[in-house]
DNA sequence: GTCTATAGGTTGATAGAC
DNA sequence: GTCTATCAACCTATAGAC
């Protein structure tokens, strides 16, 4: 349920991003999103003027935060950083325990390919990507630039995966507790391996 | 184009892959459908059911080959395979090239986690998960049954975010050319790598 | 098996009173 | 800013003629 003691415009964020990531953004209504935000349904096309742009604003009020977090440690790390630190400097900041509630909406973004989505995605993370891609490069260099491309895209993909499945995990894997600083933990570990593996099948 | 010279039935089925895929289970209707195939509305609920059904024999039709050469491929690679021959039964019988057209379809099944869906999922994939963290874990068996299914998500998540991908990605790398076998290869190094590597972050 | 027609319900968005 | 009422468009599913 979500909490009284905020304004409206808050309240209908809260809902949506809750209904979006719980059941994704076509099969959540606007309807949906005001019975559970307990306003009226004029109120979304007011403070926000279509769904798409409902969509665009959810995304944004969680995404925003955690690239900031993600260019300042990987300032943070010096100019030297280890593999380690750089997948930790992307991954950390959204896989931390307190963002738990925010997963699946980042996992429908991260894993639904649709055309105005894919926009919304390229609009908030191509330069934390180019960012990034430069950082790996750099720690990497005996790898190419297309190399670092595809393992980027697979530790995207891994992450994105155990966001979308995090709540389900229970039911799917049934004696594997889901503990996200153990999971962080485990991912790096498999990614640094895999950034580091060479050619050879 | 959804070819005229087969029957309607798999007219049906071939327009719904193509759209499903493309937009998502929700946003395609069965008039899109229907439209796409040629073929009158009143047809899919001939010959299917329902929407639910209709999407349960699409999936159906592509899963079930994949996860019967996923098991040959298996038992081919004798009693003591090695990581790399457990990942390509699991990995290529999905990726060979002439899967291309239902890269995207997989894709979102494997990513999209509501409640219809992980359902169909796990009916369709629960032998072959089995079966794999089997074979997985004999051949690692310094490596307890939790992480070999924490690393089994990663690999598959890798390869949802490939498939899903896989037409949108000369849009976001642009000067990378999509070849399957190049990025099996690719995925194979890099899971095998995540596979063997142990903890100590 | 294939068609038309339509029932019965939902959707996103807006007009206009307060 | 918040409400009611409503529009026009869309949806899945089915009844019934051919």
């Amino acid at each position: 349920m979500i909490s009284r003691a905020v304004d409206t415009k808050t309240r209908i964020l809260d809902a949506a991003e809750k209904l979006f990531g719980q059941n994704g953004f076509d099969a959540t209504s606007l309807r949906d999103i005001t019975a559970e935000a307990e306003v009226n349904l004029a109120a979304v096309n007011y403070h926000f003027q279509s769904k798409e742009s409902l969509i665009d604003a959810v995304v944004a009020r969680r995404v925003e935060p955690v690239n900031q977090k993600r260019l300042e440690m990987l300032e943070a790390a010096g100019p030297n950083p280890t593999l380690e630190q750089l997948l930790i400097a992307f991954l950390q900041p959204l896989m931390q325990s307190d963002l738990a509630q925010v997963y699946p909406l980042m996992a429908r973004l991260l894993a639904t390919p649709d055309a105005f989505l894919t926009r919304l995605f390229k609009k908030h993370l191509s330069l934390i990507i180019e960012r990034f891609s430069e950082a790996f490069s750099q720690a990497l260099p005996e790898c190419d630039a297309t190399q670092i491309r595809w393992k980027m895209q697979f530790t995207a993909g891994a992450m994105a995966h155990v966001l979308s499945r995090a709540y389900a995990m229970p039911e799917l894997m049934p004696d594997v507790k889901f503990d996200s600083q153990t999971v962080l933990a485990e991912l790096v570990t498999f990614a640094a391996a895999g950034f580091r593996a060479k050619e050879g099948i």
